[in-house]
DNA sequence: TTCCTTGCAAACGATTTGCATTGGA
DNA sequence: TCCAATGCAAATCGTTTGCAAGGAA
């Protein structure tokens, strides 16, 4: 039987195309070729992906150099967000705002990475507790990330 | 007005030693001087610290070399636990059945991280619903992290 | 033209490792 | 004693950067 991971709202390239060119230029800098092709595959991906993965993804078309530097820019504007797999290995994605809020499951095997949606009345909740505990820890809170670790089916399989 | 941030169970040295002594024995390492450092330094933390200020937080008793490799033994037999702040660089801490479940108040200003918790009733909630995705996803869960990311107190005023 | 962007190669910084020496059970 | 652990220096590897060439407004 195949089950269907619960994925974030897929907004398609034609849909995030224009406000990824508005945050671009509304910061003086362009959506050029290689930035449009970095956007694109992160928009395919079930989840982020590292530089090289992304190196590989869009076939060598850009190199890994210009791949960070892309990477960079659009981290920088907003449109990108940074995080980092188990070995610390840089880990790219869409940022909220254009992939939507979501969650990631992760396999401690493969290290594979899946995005999940947690449902609306449990976030709610969360998302108060989390307001109340970093409040009287002096934190203005701005957003927050859960990593459900776990094995992968076919990691449990062999 | 000083808030006091909710700390995990601390378990005095004097209490974890012999837990961490029976993991190490059990699987043919040694407690030695230096691997004894690094646990009561993780110990006296109010969260993960990197290798360099573990370095630091020992005087520059241990080489870096060294303490990286202590690190990646007690690693091994579970006694710590590693993960990134946000450039990628490593994070170490007690695992959690020495220092208890926690979670973490990451400030995206200048990095620092505190250990806070959860009330139960909330992880509880959060634990069943984890279970369902990450089954439905056929995963096998086997934890999970949250991070609260914010600003502290002392960059808000800056 | 005038910047911004790119590609290559070199530089970096955190982490790992080879090897001879030291130290703990 | 004897093998695991250590310390130093050199090697790795992901990531960043200097600089000259290319490209869009």
């Amino acid at each position: 039987m195949i089950l269907i991971v619960k994925m974030p709202p897929v907004t398609e390239s034609a849909a995030i195309e224009p406000r990824v060119t508005d945050r671009l230029s509304s910061t003086g800098t362009r959506y050029t070729t290689s930035r449009r092709l970095v956007v694109d595959a992160l928009l395919r991906a079930s989840g982020p992906v590292t530089p090289a993965e992304l190196h590989r993804l869009l076939a060598g078309a850009v190199p890994l150099s210009s791949l960070y530097r892309a990477i960079a820019v659009l981290e920088e504007v907003g449109v990108v967000t940074r995080t980092h797999d188990q070995s610390g290995v840089g880990l790219i994605e869409l940022s909220e705002w254009l992939a939507g809020h979501h969650h990631h499951l992760v396999c401690r095997s493969c290290g594979e990475v899946v995005d999940i949606e947690i449902p609306p009345a449990t976030e709610g909740r969360m998302r108060n507790v989390i307001e109340e505990i970093a409040g009287s820890a002096g934190y203005e809170v701005t957003g927050h990330r859960i990593d459900i670790e776990g094995t992968c089916r076919s990691c449990r399989r062999s």
